[in-house]
DNA sequence: ATGAAAGCGCTAACAA
DNA sequence: TTGTTAGCGCTTTCAT
């Protein structure tokens, strides 16, 4: 005869108590690490959690103690952001480090104007800022600790951690100008996000610090997509006055623009140098590796974790403000024009 | 003088109860929306909760209720899968529904041993399962529903939702040689993966059901990564009978054989059809659009919420098995042999 | 239709 | 070093 699966009770505290022969207070301590049990007690108690294979309810934990250890992660679901390379090593350092850490990681997709339910939520990571400000307001008024990353606010009082998307671009810009370029164009990312107007703005920085005059022509604007790379890529080289160099706001949008160049006849580095921003590794497979700008995103996801978990833990800590550095990296897209 | 900021008191359905002058459990039945409470009362009770904004405590709702609504996915922290259109199209179709259906998303990332905390946990999504099966055992063991997607598992009793791969490859390779090839070349995925060896298998039946031999030389092996795919469309090319046709496991290496055919002079598809796996947005970019088989991910990450749903709400329902199918996209990649 | 009171499982004073 | 006890904020019988 078959039988209903007995419903084996969640074993408690309490369970691990008696059979133990102390009270649920040293067991509570016993699992905590605080306070002072003897050691007899404490390897009793520990050889019966192992036995009952019993796990604390972690609902009762912070009821108890009013505190949590859930780390909201927000990123903005908007595809620009989402699709990209930037957005998969975000979750992927975030969420590797959060499980380092023993940290819950929650991940809310969020589009603009739903409020956040931040309720039970110990801290939250917003990965970039497109129109989820209202929602970081919010949430600071509330006293919950946030730690903002790839954007970096001047106004708010909140730890944020971004990267150097200014100087970034102006090395590469300064690099390709060290070849002998005179006429680079910019294809911008999103300027609606930061780091890519930032981008814009170290592309102009470097130009100028030249006495290379911006050409706004040479300047074009996209959505970080590949569609709109190759719009922009037949454009720049169908121009009347071709530009020798470019620099691209993403690698993936630059391997478009490669792949454009490529089907309209043209050589690259030869006829056209080109240089992304990311170090995304599919630069790496083409014929012609790519040459860019590398920003340390793991880094970056997993300080932000690190620098939350630290905002959690104490209480009025002042905000950090970080800014990582960015790195040229010289591969074989980008050729020199000075006659040897 | 500044002041340290005042401890906002978090307030409790008790406030509530008190504002409105009734008491807690009324408060809680009007909240729940459970039992009867007299109209004027439910107003009243509403209105204080908008007044007082308040928001009940998770947890302590837990810990009374013994119920949870969080949701784990569980993602293999597996280069092959994460890093992929795959991946990133789970993350948002479960990401998107969680947040629909007011579940909480917890997202791990894991290896292979680390055994999941799981007190607390609802339910859980595998998604795909490397060498995650025992995790799910345990999971299963423990009472706690499960949901497994991209994986059809016949030996135990847990509810999956998967692509029709081998059908989805076979009506590629049906359609190559419909087009009259017969030397037509597969690149697989990582076939410790289901999905990249059921796509073997539809490759090899399509090829046996039209009487063409299986030339395992014709195979070439990957780990899904656009590196591996350079050095088989490599190898495939140079070989003293080159093939005349190549179904490759996913878009992302088919763009990258893509390439590697046409910077050995190929042209794409008088010389060489391919047709990929995954319908990538990014096969739409290049000079040549990418014919490939479509997998319906977004639908099959939502369903799997839906199923895990259906599963948390009622006790003891059956697990169910879901096939989707999946659909040959026929765009410029492919050739005909045909003398018309 | 409503409320009093008993938990849910744990932590943290406070006593001993 | 250990145990007793009072909550944490909510749900849920069981009376009323």
């Amino acid at each position: 005869m078959t039988r209903t699966k007995i419903p084996s009770k969640t074993i408690s505290i309490e369970d691990v108590a008696r059979e133990s022969g102390v009270s649920i207070t040293t067991v509570s301590r016993v699992i905590n690490k605080v306070g002072t049990v003897k050691e007899k007690n404490r390897s009793k108690v520990m050889r019966v959690v192992k036995e009952l294979n019993f796990q604390p309810s972690i609902f009762a934990q912070r009821l108890a103690t009013g505190k949590t250890n859930v780390v909201a992660l927000v990123i903005p679901r908007y595809e620009g952001v989402f699709y990209s390379f930037y957005g998969l090593e975000v979750i992927r350092g975030v969420g590797t480090l959060c499980e380092a850490l023993k940290l819950d990681l929650l991940l809310h997709l969020t589009d603009q104007r739903t409020p956040l339910n931040l309720r039970g939520v110990g801290g939250i990571i917003f990965s970039d800022i497109i129109g989820n400000r209202p929602q970081l307001v919010d949430a600071l008024g509330k006293g919950i600790p946030c730690v903002v990353i790839n954007y970096y606010l001047d106004d708010l009082d909140v730890s944020c951690i971004a990267v150097d998307n200014a100087g970034g671009a102006e090395s590469a810009v300064d690099y390709l100008i060290g070849l002998g370029h005179k006429r680079i164009a910019h294809i911008t990312g999103d300027v609606t996000t930061q780091a890519a107007a930032k981008r814009l703005e170290g592309y102009k920085r470097a130009l100028e610090k030249n006495n290379i005059k911006v050409n706004e022509e040479y300047i074009l604007y996209t959505d970080y997509s590949r569609g709109q790379a190759r719009g922009a890529a037949e454009k720049l080289i169908k121009m009347l006055q071709p530009v020798t160099a470019v620099f691209v706001a993403s690698d993936s949008m630059a391997l478009e623009v490669m792949a454009v160049a490529r089907e309209m006849g043209k050589n690259i580095p030869r006829d056209l140098s080109i240089i992304g921003f990311d170090d995304n590794p599919s630069g790496l497979y083409g014929p012609v590796a790519l040459s860019t700008v590398r920003q340390p995103l793991i880094k970056m996801a997993e300080e932000s974790v690190k620098e939350l978990n630290r905002l959690m833990g104490s209480k009025n800590s002042a905000a950090k403000k970080i800014l990582l550095p960015a790195e040229l990296v010289i591969r074989e897209s980008c050729c020199s024009l000075k006659t040897p």
